[in-house]
DNA sequence: AATTATACCAACCGCCTTTTC
DNA sequence: TGAAAAGGCGGTTGGTATAAT
């Protein structure tokens, strides 16, 4: 379950005492996810479907805030995201993408299916930084002055665009000029690597995990407030089409007593779902 | 072998926008 | 219609792995 076993994996490996009691002041657990908090994030957005991340925080029994949940789901769990380093042509549609829109790292992001906004930040990130590093080198190099107009890139992410795009959040009618000749970075046909291919085995041991599970509309459930309340405070059974399967690994995980710290919502919820199961 | 520098990346923070009541 | 809550986004931090010295 753990897709990412093969980079630092730092969410679970760290020094668990001090970060695992790392509290936020409203309570919530804060720092590194354990592979059980992801387990039982899945599942549940699996249950309830990727929005209302307070509330699928509160039932989940993760004491964590909604968007601390929602942040772990987008950016590391969701089974759509490709692992790896970026291949070169995505590199390339990174800085052509970043030329044209800035810093607006989810547009960009959302033009790279499975990469998500984090990871170009991230990227970027290190790119410009070294970008800026080899720039100085080469006019030290140079004993020349031409760092100055060399270094469009100023040190952090902060840095405005090449293009100016501008820096609002998120109205800003753009300067988007799609006529530019780009590739769309789909359809590349690059070799393989063994690092992809490892990727891309851990996304279908994900995927089998999520079959397994089995799905459901959670269409149908989102669209009865009131019984979303219901469910949430315990009052109402979550309908068997939507509890895990009696007896398989996830229902013994969901009902582990191991799994359910202490508070009154999970206490709540740890009923729900074994009224759910006897029904 | 030990130390330092660099690269990578998960996760948090604060602000802004959107949605809900 | 305004206030509050939730969601989304960009910026930043800090830990770990790896390369370089």
């Amino acid at each position: 379950m753990k897709m990412k076993q093969a980079s630092k994996a730092k969410a679970t490996a760290t020094s668990p005492g001090k970060e695992d009691e790392a509290v936020a002041p409203g309570g919530f657990r804060k720092g590194p996810w354990t592979e059980q908090e992801d387990m039982k994030l899945a599942w549940f957005v699996r249950l309830f479907g990727e929005r209302r991340w307070d509330f699928l925080a509160k039932v989940s029994g993760l004491n964590r805030t909604g968007k601390s949940c929602r942040l772990r789901w987008v950016n590391y769990l969701h089974p759509d995201l490709k692992r790896g380093r970026m291949t070169p042509d995505e590199e390339r549609l990174v800085v052509d993408l970043h030329a044209r829109w800035g810093n607006r790292w989810s547009r960009i992001a959302k033009a790279m299916p499975g990469r998500t906004d984090n990871e170009i930040k991230n990227y970027w990130r290190t790119h410009t930084r070294k970008l800026h590093k080899d720039t100085r080198a080469v006019a030290a190099a140079d004993g020349s002055g031409s760092a100055a107009s060399a270094s469009t890139t100023t040190t952090s992410t902060s840095m405005s665009p090449a293009s100016p795009a501008t820096t609002s959040s998120s109205s800003s009618s753009t300067t988007d000029n799609d006529n530019h000749s780009h590739h769309h970075g789909h359809g590349h046909h690059d070799q393989e690597t063994a690092a992809s291919c490892q990727e891309q085995q851990q996304a279908a041991e994900q995927q089998l995990f999520y079959t397994s599970v089995g799905a459901m509309d959670s269409h149908l459930l989102w669209n009865d407030d009131a019984m979303l309340d219901s469910y949430a405070w315990g009052a109402t059974a979550l309908p068997s089409m939507i509890v895990p399967p009696p007896s398989s690994p996830v229902w013994d995980y969901c009902c582990s007593d191991s799994l359910w710290g202490i508070g009154d919502d999970e206490v709540e919820y740890k009923k729900m779902l074994a009224v759910a199961g006897a029904s």
